[in-house]
DNA sequence: AGTATATAGTTCAAAGTTTGAACAATCGCT
DNA sequence: AGCGATTGTTCAAACTTTGAACTATATACT
């Protein structure tokens, strides 16, 4: 039930059937893979021939290809169709407070390699960097002539128009345009988003086949807290690219201050940085928040304190704890506000999720408006598996398998 | 940007162009209307002859209608074409905890009947009072043959699927079922809806011409407190369709008590009631729901209060910048997370927009994430305008004008 | 070995679209 | 009356899906 927008919209041409159905056979091939044309037609509840024409197409644009045969009971042996992800290549970029992540990966998103460095927080000396090791890492695997792109995942807010970083507190940036030069050093388009909506992408194009539903949100909790909402499978932007800042709702209003310079956020209770002020005593409204980084950051980190928690330091407990009940309380926000299908959780602290879950369930049980929305699915998104890299390397895979723009 | 669901796609077929290039003519048609083929040809950048064919066909559904012919500086006048809304009808119901409202509409939004009752608690009572005054609303305006379909808003959750009325506090319903009895009773489809999404339906559907955009959130204020939120011109329901709960988020985890049972929501700082309680110094979390309800809304109703605010009474002035301050701070919440191009308010409270809008302004600017948001356009629903019947006529209206579903 | 049956993939004409040009209708102006 | 401009229609071409027939290939059965 979308509303058409009188004032941009789409006509169909002649040829808008076909696009159609060429993404869908494209999706399809990518999801269900190997896959033949029959199964395609049965699946679509088209003619065999139409899939044909159409594989046909995709093939000559050398968007998938044709591999082995696969068996059937009687009859001629059906070709099993690929989308062509193993030569196609992406460099995807995370650049965190304490560390940059350097990845390269192909199409269906697996790890080829990775690096990692300290991020130099002056901009220009990092895109030198940057365009060195990516260089360097195009060379060494061979990639350079079939890399299609850069993506980068930023903490921060960008412009999605202009790849401009409008914003990233933690890095102490404002306006920065990586993409410009990275984009003239390198000869590939980049890409830039902000960590959390990088991230929900990476669960859409790139998550368990089939698990992803086309209505969830990407929780981040790291240096800062953030949400990726993604709905009717696309992901929500906003007038200025900024929806999902969610970190910054009130717990309470005489809460702790926060690095946003509001009091009371979401993230001041729950960000690593409360996780470790609440560990230690420290007063977060007393504190410089470059101090309180460096101090975290550098010799102290949530992984130690997640690990003492584990071993049994009582006070590491209930500071995780702590942030758990946090946690669940303002999941409650999100989770009633969009009613989505399923939450990811990312960062650090989601190591130790079989340590806070209960905690997490019973604080999001006591705000949330139904029974339904409190049992609303949990998935965890390990550090492990480095979600803003995937997403990153998102940015550049997912625009060729979008659906196109009609109406 | 939007990801094909590979489990649920719509397929392309050899009539999909025309579905999407007819439902455009007849959203133009509806927003520019008088308008002839030649200009609907001029704008969809499209041959006259297919906007001929399209017409042709869409006049001989009735849905459209051929009018007076216009003028040019030369050459053969255009013939107008309108959407045929004079003669088809709507009956629309907005439930209210103090009355009940039932106003006849035709699909362009236009009022041609209003009537007013104590809304009766008993729900097969109210279904038996609704029938024969639909019934004798029709009959009066000779509308029974034309009438399509009854929309009804209420102050509560709403299973989408069935109809159902889960929860509705303020009434004291769970699990009610309207929908069956009132379509059998008066022979009509019914649709129902929660009152916040009804007026975010209102404003898409029948707002001001053209000023509508197709990302923005409907914030109601009256008894409860709830958003509607459109995004891509598509209203935004959830797994269960409760999304849009955003009453219930904590302002303070430690404020008062709400109505829902947890402590500290929004809601529980700018609701009608809300404003009365500051006003008489009533400790919310003290007294029982129902006996506040019964005393705020049968001798002292929050109008009695603005106007007591506006003829100087500082108590009540300060119990209603209260409210905006609140309001404000809340209102970060929302937007923060979801970025839209604008924000509609509803509800009494709007009725003293020039007393708060300043204080509301200054508290949402506290917590915004950035100044673009802070200055997010805030436009006034009054409650004249009936922004709740209108969703609840819209209900019936929206779908023939829907985008076809396509990949 | 030969035949029947089943399945995969291709070929071809029919039907429904848009596309683009030519044509008929209508009106104002000179 | 004739010219030029604009609206609306008609008709063939190009591109789709649709549906049936056809070829290719494999297995099962006699």
């Amino acid at each position: 039930m979308r509303k058409i927008n009188p004032y941009d919209f789409q006509v169909a041409t002649r040829s808008t059937s076909r696009e159609i159905n060429r993404q869908i056979v494209l999706n399809l091939v990518r999801e269900h893979q190997p896959i033949s044309r029959a199964d395609l037609a049965r699946r679509m509840k088209v003619g065999r021939n139409v899939i044909s024409m159409i594989v046909n197409e995709l093939i000559a644009e050398g968007l998938i290809y044709e591999g082995a045969t696969g068996k059937t009971v009687r009859g001629r042996k059906p070709t099993f169709l690929h989308v062509r992800t193993q030569d196609r290549f992406v460099v995807a970029i995370d650049i965190r407070f304490s560390r940059t992540f350097l990845m390269l990966s192909d199409f269906g998103g697996h790890q080829l390699a990775l690096e990692t460095f300290d991020t130099l927080f002056a901009p220009d000396e990092l895109v030198e960097e940057l365009i060195w090791r990516v260089r360097r890492m195009l060379e060494a695997h061979d990639a350079t002539a079939n890399c299609e792109g850069i993506g980068v995942a930023v903490p921060g807010m960008v412009d999605h128009s202009t790849g401009i970083i409008l914003n990233a507190p933690t890095l102490g940036w404002r306006d920065v345009d990586l993409r410009t030069p990275l984009a003239k050093g390198t000869a590939l388009p980049v890409y830039i988003e902000n960590a959390p909506k990088a991230c929900a992408l990476a669960e859409m194009w790139l998550g368990r086949n089939g698990a992803t539903p086309n209505n969830f949100v990407f929780v981040t909790v790291s240096d800062g807290v953030g949400v990726g909402i993604v709905i009717n499978g696309e992901l929500v932007r906003g007038r200025d690219n900024v929806a999902g800042e969610f970190g910054h709702a009130p717990l309470s209003l005489d809460g702790p201050r926060c690095l946003c310079g509001s009091v009371g956020c979401w993230e001041a209770y729950i960000s690593n940085l409360a996780t470790l002020a609440r560990y230690f005593g420290y007063d977060l409204s007393r504190l410089k928040p470059k101090k309180l980084l460096d101090d975290g950051g550098n010799d102290f980190t949530i992984n130690d304190l997640l690990a003492r928690a584990r071993s049994g330091d009582e006070r590491a407990r209930a500071a995780v704890q702590g942030t758990a009940r946090y946690l669940g309380l303002g999941l409650a926000t999100v989770l009633n506000g969009l009613n989505p299908e399923c939450v990811y959780i990312g960062g650090e602290i989601m190591t130790a999720w079989d340590m806070i879950e209960a905690t997490v369930r019973q604080a999001l049980a006591e705000r949330a408006m139904t029974e339904r929305v409190a049992q609303t699915p949990i998935r965890v998104s390990t550090v492990g598996e480095y979600p803003r890299l995937r997403g990153a390397a998102a940015l550049v895979t997912a625009p060729i398998f979008a659906a196109p723009r009609v109406a």
